[in-house]
DNA sequence: AATGAAACTCGGATCTG
DNA sequence: CAGATCCGAGTTTCATT
């Protein structure tokens, strides 16, 4: 495995992407080869971080329902430092940096309305931000994590 | 069950974000229960939809590699169609609709930097849509979805 | 909570290109 | 040599008690 993945990869990458549960047995009759090719493959899928089987809650049914979307307009000497500090924040779940006239967009999950404005607060403090542009989010209508 | 978790329906989510294909058995030593304790737990964290046990690959292991975030000034009466154009596209993993001048914010991911712009070109081509901002992503720096 | 049958996992030996 | 297959022992699942 040279970091390719081929279709029988993709197969039961496809698999696993609906039930993370599946038997290896039975993705090897629906892959038509034997369980222990799948689980040698699924071996090598996950000890080189390409695919990764994880539990995932449903944030609205654990009451995670609000969230907003945050520009940074950072001093360029503090950009690490930023990205750092918002990255210790439990209920900042994307970072990333962007092009345009902010340097960093951010994305923050928490229970309720009311949660934002403390969580835009810890993020204001966060020494070396210049701007903040916060957009709360109303609606979700897609949020998938299947890349393929 | 209600709706709510408990203690053991969160320990049974710790276990399964760190490894979705650890088995009943030994989630229900770690936590001190019977498996079939746990198994009924699962069952349940499941079956409403609380909790979902799937494969997700990493994008840049499988080549998507490049992400741009949009925001979208629309024609109000033609909100929901281009809520609906948008969903319909592959490469959108993310849609909210948000406060503020723009009214939809998505957030696409494609193979490289010049699948870009035939992107942006399939979303301008989407009916109702008056205004595009297109912001792209540079480095990615956390992108997580364990809201617990 | 315990039991037991059926299904699944997983390592070793073997085969193939 | 990497990767696939066959096979058998050891676990896990899961319905019943």
């Amino acid at each position: 495995m040279n970091g390719q993945i081929d279709e029988l990869d993709r197969g039961i990458i496809r698999c696993l992407s609906k039930d993370g549960r599946m038997s290896f047995t039975e993705i090897a009759t629906q892959l038509n080869v034997t369980e222990k090719t799948i689980r040698s493959r699924y071996k090598n899928l996950i000890d080189h971080e390409i695919l990764q089987v994880v539990g995932v809650v449903n944030p609205t049914a654990i009451g995670v329902k609000a969230g907003a979307i945050i520009e940074l307009m950072v001093e360029l000497m503090a950009l690490e430092q930023v990205i750092e500090g918002l990255r210790n924040l439990r209920e900042v779940r994307f970072i990333t940096t962007t092009s345009g006239k902010y340097q960093i967009m951010t994305q923050i999950a928490v229970p309720s309305q009311d949660d934002l404005s403390s969580s835009f607060k810890r993020i204001r403090d966060i020494p070396g931000i210049i701007e903040m542009n916060s957009i709360i989010q109303l609606n979700v209508y897609k949020n998938t994590f299947q890349y393929i």
